[in-house]
DNA sequence: TTTAGCACTCTTATCATTCGAGTGCTAACT
DNA sequence: AGTTAGCACTCGAATGATAAGAGTGCTAAA
């Protein structure tokens, strides 16, 4: 749909104002901080065509306009000038990063926290993915006569650990056994590939003596499990609560953010490296007034995971995209800068 | 303060009918749910005396008695009889606690999802702390020529793993001598020893070979550091948003909790098994109008942790308390059966 | 000491009124 | 054909008056 340069000039100025001010923007206000030489009846007839068009919509017929989620799109895609990320804002970020290099984890919760407090708003992570990871090592840790510990680590650097209780006690025989076995056919092998099938082959092949083996494999494959899932983070969701928009209506939002499945779907729907979905664009009804800003870090060539913002749909989007998008490079760099070499 | 009798029982009734309806009670509505051979001016009487006391209080003087602290305080001290856990609730728990044996920070978080549900409250927890707990394991795992990961186990099952990345290569000779200093002088010794200065003095007694070690052992300092520091957990923040009392009022609680700073002193504090904070007892001001119930479970002799509940002051607290206990209840029995044996 | 009765207080809801911001339309103007 | 001034109109927000209702405190009698 193209628009006359008039009309993207008043849609930008619309969104702009509102953005700011948060109150639907009349002909009038939109004449000064518009400064063209037309009248505001003029900007009226423009604007009754954006609301035609559906760019702009007014909460009743004697207030001023109000952008539309289509409004913002076309904003976002074509209108939108991204600001400069500014000198102490990239020191916040660069403070807040750095000081955790040393765990994935943490250094996301890191990040989080300046992005929340950056934006007003709610963050997301997820942590690294491990959709190609291969295992790297699995260790036995005897806990007490009858349980161990297993821990797996993943060629990605995540780490898990359960405990696993046995019917007899453990024996060092036992644990070499588990040993050969992981060396043989665990270590190096993809995590996603790591079933119970797998197992029951597995089981299959070594006969008789994998037997007692069996909750400890099945302990495994409960690992790698847990470390193919990329876990969701949030912070900031309080930030929220500021928005007079969520007035009243924050505990949608904020149950809905407090469960990790519908989350996970959230983020895991996205395939490029930067996403924006506006309002009405996301398919769960309780982000209908709220935006989503996702932004992709990686690591390597396959790992990675995602790191956004939660707001509502009258967020500044020239000023928070710079930050997310270098908060995302910085993570991409410092993960990768600990693991690779 | 010795109260009448008859004093006790209206104070009762204006509690628990407060708790039901969150309206301020009149006497009319006291006559009938006390079934009391008394008129509603004698009534009256008593709750101006107790208004006196400190024990009621009213928003107008038109209007009727609502609790103060003290009230709550005078009720659940003296004249609250704890419900019977009932036995749905009590399978609830069963359900969602037993799930997730093998691992202690889940077992948390799925006891914390269901005491938030049962109680549409806010659930905090601690992980166990690890006070007296010993260092039982530690490992190197390389990741890249100048990576590796080093994990550390703890007594109490605690698990910390970090990224260390070094100057030089890694080479096998450098892993010996690190796993023979552990040995020597770091397995088994209390997790709280490890300081920087019981570096120092290692340092100065192995020598120089000890000069590369140094970033493997700050970073096993820093691990302990943070193997200590039990962690505190919540879930369920957004069930407050449903309590009329913080209406327009949550942000400054949510963000409060939303901390881990302040939130770890506020649970530190505690020092007996069970304890109930009522509005004004809690120190810091954005829980004035909160209560905060607390119950301790243990693991064996030294470890445990802290499991509670943050409301409104208007909280059920006969409802509530029997399910907080037999929950951390069944998380030391859970706890316990994993690691004793 | 208790109680009935009553005047009084204060909140809440409702409704009419006003005010003002902002619109849409029309007719005139360039 | 597009632009503008002018004006009637709409709708929400604020104001204020009024009424209803809940609950109290006090007094005088039982």
């Amino acid at each position: 749909m193209e628009l006359s340069e008039r009309k993207q000039k008043i849609l930008a100025a619309v969104v702009e104002q509102y953005i700011k001010t948060g109150e639907p923007v009349g002909s009038k206000v939109l004449l000064d901080s518009l400064d063209m030489s037309v009248s505001s009846a003029t900007i009226r007839n423009e604007m009754s065509d954006l609301v035609m068009l559906g760019y702009l919509d007014q909460p009743h017929t004697s207030a001023g306009r109000v952008p539309t989620h289509l409004g913002y799109r076309y904003y976002v895609d074509n209108l939108m000038k991204n600001g400069e990320l500014n000198e102490e804002t990239r020191r916040l970020i660069d403070a807040g990063v750095e000081t955790s290099a040393g765990d994935p984890e943490r250094l996301l919760e890191h990040a989080g926290e300046v992005l929340a407090y950056l934006t007003k708003c709610a963050a997301v992570m997820t942590t690294p993915a491990g959709e190609s990871a291969r295992i790297k090592r699995v260790e036995l840790v005897p806990i007490s006569s009858r349980t161990v510990m297993i821990v797996l680590l993943t060629s990605n650097g995540i780490l898990r650990s359960k405990l696993c209780r046995m019917d007899m006690g453990i024996t060092t025989s036992m644990c070499e056994t588990f040993y050969n076995i992981a060396d043989a056919a665990l270590i190096g092998v993809p995590v996603r590939n790591i079933t119970p099938a797998y197992l029951q082959s597995l089981a299959a092949t070594l006969g008789m003596e994998t037997l007692s083996m069996f909750p400890l494999l099945s302990t495994v494959a409960d690992l790698s499990q847990s470390a193919i899932q990329s876990q969701v983070m949030l912070e900031g969701q309080s930030n929220l609560l500021h928005h007079r928009e969520y007035e009243g209506r924050a505990y949608e939002l904020l149950e809905f953010l407090s469960r990790e499945d519908p989350l996970e779907q959230l983020i895991g729907q996205s395939r490029s490296d930067f996403e924006i979905r506006i309002g009405k664009e996301n398919i769960f009804p309780q982000l209908e007034n709220s935006s989503l800003i996702l932004a992709k870090y990686s690591i390597g060539e396959d790992g990675g995971g995602s790191i956004g913002i939660i707001g509502p749909t009258r967020i500044d989007y020239p000023r928070l995209i710079p930050s997310l998008k270098y908060i995302s490079g910085l993570i991409s760099e410092t993960m990768q800068k600990a693991l690779e070499d």
